[in-house]
RNA sequence: GGAGAAGUGGCCGAGUGGUUGAAGGCGCCGCUCUCGAAAAGCGGUAGGCUCGCAAGGGUCUCGUGAGUUCGAAUCUCACCUUCUCCGCCA
């Protein structure tokens, strides 16, 4: 949520973000609705104070008969305000964050700007498969089971490949909780900021309507799924329950930045996505994800995020995968977003980069609804800065493994650096 | 799942219908004392919204929401959370 004075004081920065963002929302109704507001709240806070100042004391007669009637247009008018605050609310959800100075304005993906291409492309002499082929073949992808059991878009993971799940899990974990990694990165990337390591976290995978709304995740509802008898809503990431972990919360400044690694399985239903990439686990409705969040300065949520990509772009190269950076347009962008950047890795049996990593910088958009404040050291308080983004998503960083590290024989070699987790080299059919 | 108890400021804790946004203590900040520190003494110590150039004012907040009442931290209801006992359970 942007601050209501902010919107006032930069009407026209506003507008155009909406339409950059193709987010229509009716400012103008907005602004009316605060006047209106404020307006009923001047009035009912002078009613209640002659009704507080008389009822401090023991009242009369006549006035307690005064203050019955003062009560009731305080009820009317709080009524009356309680609906002009829903329709405030309504529009005011919907404005998304501004953007970046640095994001291109752009309608749609077609916007997106390729920062960087790094890594080689395997270079096959034969023609590559594409991981749901490979997985079958080789018996470690089950799609047709689960469809019996569960339904389209589940999978069984098997044999290897669910190993292969956890050694990038201890992979990506001894990186990122390892503050030396972390001071590397920071060098190499040229940032000025502290190594503080990531926290390793198993979060809730449900969360709670009013939360989910005040971490600006509950819309598109379609794409939650939602347990009635509970009122809960399953995560799509966790990032849900990570950002929302110091909800009503301030911290000191020295506290800054705290940073998450968090790993939970993440549910979607994939709505208004029928049809498309239906075969394999690139798109299913339940996967697994480990996640990073942080809670940074205001002044430093820029630099956050591109320690996040740094890191990012350090675990894809430990594995030895070509990717490209691509900084996301406005068009294409989460509402949240002020700045978004994905990482693409090549995928030899699809013959194009599909994403795999993205990085969301959201300032201070989703601290503002959940009250996570820093205090600073002269005394002023604000909200802080955060950042989310991918570490791995484990289902399409395995995607990425199968197809760029097959051979012609069909089996797949694993990637030095996650051997001495899993204990094996290659996964071939038995 | 059943029975019971409780949720007050950064923390502990008083307060059961009327100058209580809240006693007292701890903590924290400032000052005095001291070469300095400790101790002691004095003073100050929540946040949101809103009006105001400011000084300052108004209002809301005692788990959350709704209600009773002229008036609610105090009474009623629902929900959330915590604790105790019983049951069940990876």
């Amino acid at each position: 949520m942007l601050d209501i004075k902010f919107i006032r004081e930069n009407l026209q920065l506003v507008e155009t973000n909406n339409k950059n963002k193709r987010i229509e929302v009716d400012l103008k109704k907005l602004v009316e609705f605060d006047d209106e507001r404020k307006q009923l709240q001047a009035q009912i806070e002078s009613l209640r104070s002659e009704r507080k100042r008389v009822s401090k004391t023991k009242p009369s007669e006549a006035e307690i008969a005064e203050m019955r009637q003062k009560g009731d247009k305080i009820s009317q008018l709080e009524e009356a305000f309680r609906n002009v605050e829903n329709n405030f609310n309504e529009i005011i959800y919907k404005i998304p964050n501004i953007a970046h100075e640095s994001t291109p304005v752009g309608p749609d993906e077609s916007g997106n700007k390729v920062l960087r291409q790094i890594g080689e492309r395997p270079k096959l002499d034969f023609t590559p498969k594409e991981h749901w082929q490979l997985g079958k073949d080789l018996d470690i992808i089950d799609n047709e089971k689960a469809a019996n059991v569960t339904g389209a878009r589940f999978t069984y993971l098997k044999g290897k490949l669910a190993l292969l799940q956890f050694a990038l899990l201890q992979h990506a974990f001894s990186i990122i909780t390892d503050e030396k990694r972390i001071k590397k990165i920071l060098k190499k990337a040229k940032l000025d900021l502290k190594s503080t390591p990531f926290i390793p976290i198993i979060p809730p995978v449900m969360i709670r309507p009013e939360v989910f709304q005040r971490m600006a995740r509950l819309e598109p509802k379609e794409e939650r799924y939602y347990i009635p008898s509970d009122d809960l809503y399953l995560i799509g990431s966790a990032e849900h329950t990570l950002g929302s972990l110091h909800i009503d919360e301030t911290f000191n400044e020295n506290d800054l930045p705290i940073r998450y690694a968090g790993y939970s399985t993440a549910f979607r239903r994939e709505a208004g996505s029928y049809g498309k990439d239906m075969k394999g686990i690139l798109r299913v409705h339940q996967f697994d994800k480990l996640e990073m969040e942080s809670f940074s300065l205001p002044e430093d949520s820029v630099k956050e995020q591109d320690l996040f990509v740094a890191i990012q772009e350090e675990l894809v190269q430990s594995l030895g995968l070509p990717y490209q950076v691509v900084q996301i347009c406005t068009g294409d962008m989460g509402g949240p977003d002020a700045r978004q950047i994905d990482i693409e890795i090549w995928m030899p049996g699809q013959n194009k980069y599909r994403e795999t990593h993205t990085s969301d910088m959201m300032t201070d958009y989703q601290s503002r609804r959940l009250k996570t404040k820093v205090k600073r050291k002269n005394g002023k308080t604000e909200f802080v800065h955060m950042n989310d983004a991918t570490a791995f998503a484990i289902g399409r960083t395995l995607i990425a493994i199968m197809e760029n590290y097959q051979q012609k024989d069909g089996s797949i070699k694993i990637p030095k650096a996650l051997q001495k987790y899993c204990g094996f080299k290659v996964i071939k059919n038995e």
